[in-house]
DNA sequence: GATGAATGAGTTTTCATTCAT
DNA sequence: TATGAATGAAAACTCATTCAT
């Protein structure tokens, strides 16, 4: 991928350093999850603790690291998407699961995703802004098509697809559940008809959601 | 620390013991979310660790204790849903809801909850099987009347509520967001007439989730 | 063994019981080696701690009783040595063998019966004791015949039958290793003619060994 | 306890630190014996538990590390064998009583030594397989000039070595008993005539020990 | 006599992170 | 800039033994 496989640190460049630290995590994160350990990765790479941390001040940076570099592939999707499908309830409904798969890129993904979406200085904010943008973009085309409820934010969207990608790995054996989760979530944010270019949406002319904490006299 | 350094404590009731662990564990769990140290809670308790381990051989064990002591408070919850609300779609949102409310008792508490459903040994699933059980009875009533998608199992609706839970960490701050997650379950789960009495539904016909992965051409 | 084996406790007894316990005890050692745990026992055997304990101080205790169960065997091996055996220094060979075999009942017995040696309060000197007294018997008779060194002591006998047990632990997987050790402790102790009624040792009008510590110039 | 609390203790010269915790290690098992505690050690040392594992990532570890800082004054009790002792009997017994010493060095070394002949991984199989060879060295010497059985082999004299240590333990009261044990192993290795030059020796014509297991008929 | 709850020191080991060199 | 040694808290769990009931 970044082209410094053979020789590790023929010169002694930083950039090349990165690179590969990130090949190695990379790798590591795909074989052991998320929370494998730092060191394993630095001494993987052949390379002291100390230097992975220069690059990657923690867990955290190393994993926006990562997904940028997968990014790319994302953003060919988006296009794609755009570019091949003219119905933006199934464009947006194509974007999330390409979203969906993007986030169960390594096991235990969406945990430090999550946690990153409640404070503001965690590096992988930025990435899942930028998730959140995107999401953004063909959520509204979906609301004005009529497709997609009114009260929904890009954000809340983003936040299904994590918890379903999150809830996916205690159903690994049971497709039909991942399947039925996805189809929740889906037939969640969908209007009734669900078609492009029907227009009325009863509900979604409000900005809130029909059943609020408080809707629910319990 | 605990202050049982001197006297060996007198072998009190063995049932107050426990009790007492519970509730500190209760507690503990409360303020710093399930994956704190059990030591630190056999300290809190003043008990040796072996005592801790002697009553709840692991965390879940500890775990499932505590959620079966709320038990109580969630059959009183089913019973009067069962009582009081006529409409079996509205039974089974208040169902839900009182399930989010039980899961989220914790901070951290879907997690071990999830993992339990991929193992056959964890004390948790027992539990959880109480609460599938449970969510199957309100599922079924709400799908005859027509108000629940036919493709939708228990195990389904449980994981949902469990990753909405889960989600639900990230934005505390934002009761918005968690609303709107709510509403994108319901809104999945819940056919789109919604009512009662109202029979027909086109899709739900068949067993099967309307978009399953392969039905999205990526 | 106690014939107490279909009903555990069928009695209140305390002798039943007593014989339950030695018969867990005798399986676990065997499976788990001496060092397997006290509390495995009690529970296996159906008994809380406390009264293994009280049948049993401490693991010496119990190991010992098991030895002196196992007596029997032991002496009967003796009985028949000296009815059979006409040699005195065949015989001496073969009770240190029947020794070698009674002494890797468990495996790491060896350790605690070594152990033993240097305590007066260990209940396992009783049993070492014996076995010396018997050793004795026969080597006395072998040096008699001039078929073993005179500078050898029972005590030392057993020491290196206890020894060479203990180096077997090692060489499992090499048969022809443990016949070595065997044999180097056998040519060891008996005079060069090796033969019953060969009467000069030169050496062996000595009480002393040949070659003590200070013997061989450092 | 370790007095390191305050500020970090300056990156000391890393051999310097190793250096530290092979002393007080030395101290530590000396007095204590092998089975000490390692957090101890790293205690005493003044380091933390971490610091100690990352050196000797085990107990084995850090005892060959110490066996090793006492090779040398084994090598140079071998070459002052070898330069001193002309008879090669006397050399093998000098040699062996040097192993007998070394071997003693902490009490219960034994244990592990034997152990780790048992297994290929642990680091103590390096010392022993260098033991076992000069061993051999000086056995085949033996055995040219026909002082030493030809069914011996350097492992097992090893073994008997060790075992015979081991025994020690138990008579530390007693210098008579180790002189004996001692003198049994080595008139066990010994050919009759014990005699450098003499070279006849009937039994060793063959590889195999005179008294296997089969021969004595029990 | 039996029970089994309680004790609590003790074990090994991991790991994120820092910082001297 | 890279290195990798050092840190040391923490974690989970065990077990021989005691002693209140």
């Amino acid at each position: 991928m970044g082209g410094a496989g053979e020789t590790r640190r023929a010169r002694s460049d930083k950039q090349r350093n990165r690179t590969h630290i990130l090949e190695v995590a990379e790798e590591y994160f795909t074989e052991q999850g998320v929370s494998g350990s730092m060191d394993a990765i630095a001494r993987r790479a052949g390379v002291g603790p100390g230097t992975l941390y220069r690059h990657f001040p923690n867990r955290e940076a190393l994993l926006a690291a990562l997904l940028r570099a997968r990014d790319e592939e994302l953003v060919s999707r988006r296009t794609a998407i755009e570019r091949d499908v003219a119905d933006p309830v199934t464009a947006l409904e194509q974007w999330l699961e390409a979203l969906g798969e993007y986030v169960t890129a390594f096991d235990g993904l969406p945990e430090p995703l999550r946690a990153a979406l409640s404070e503001d200085t965690s590096p992988l904010v930025i990435a899942c802004e930028g998730f959140i943008t995107v999401t953004d973009h063909f959520l509204v085309a979906a609301q004005r098509a009529g497709g997609a409820h009114h009260w929904i934010r890009a954000r809340d969207l983003f936040l299904s697809v994590l918890s379903t990608a999150w809830a996916r790995s205690a159903v690994l054996a049971d497709e039909t559940s991942a399947d039925a989760l996805r189809a929740i979530v889906r037939s969640g944010w969908a209007t009734a008809g669900n078609g492009a270019g029907r227009t009325g949406d009863g509900v979604s002319a409000t900005r809130l959601p029909p059943t609020g904490r408080g809707a629910a006299p319990l």
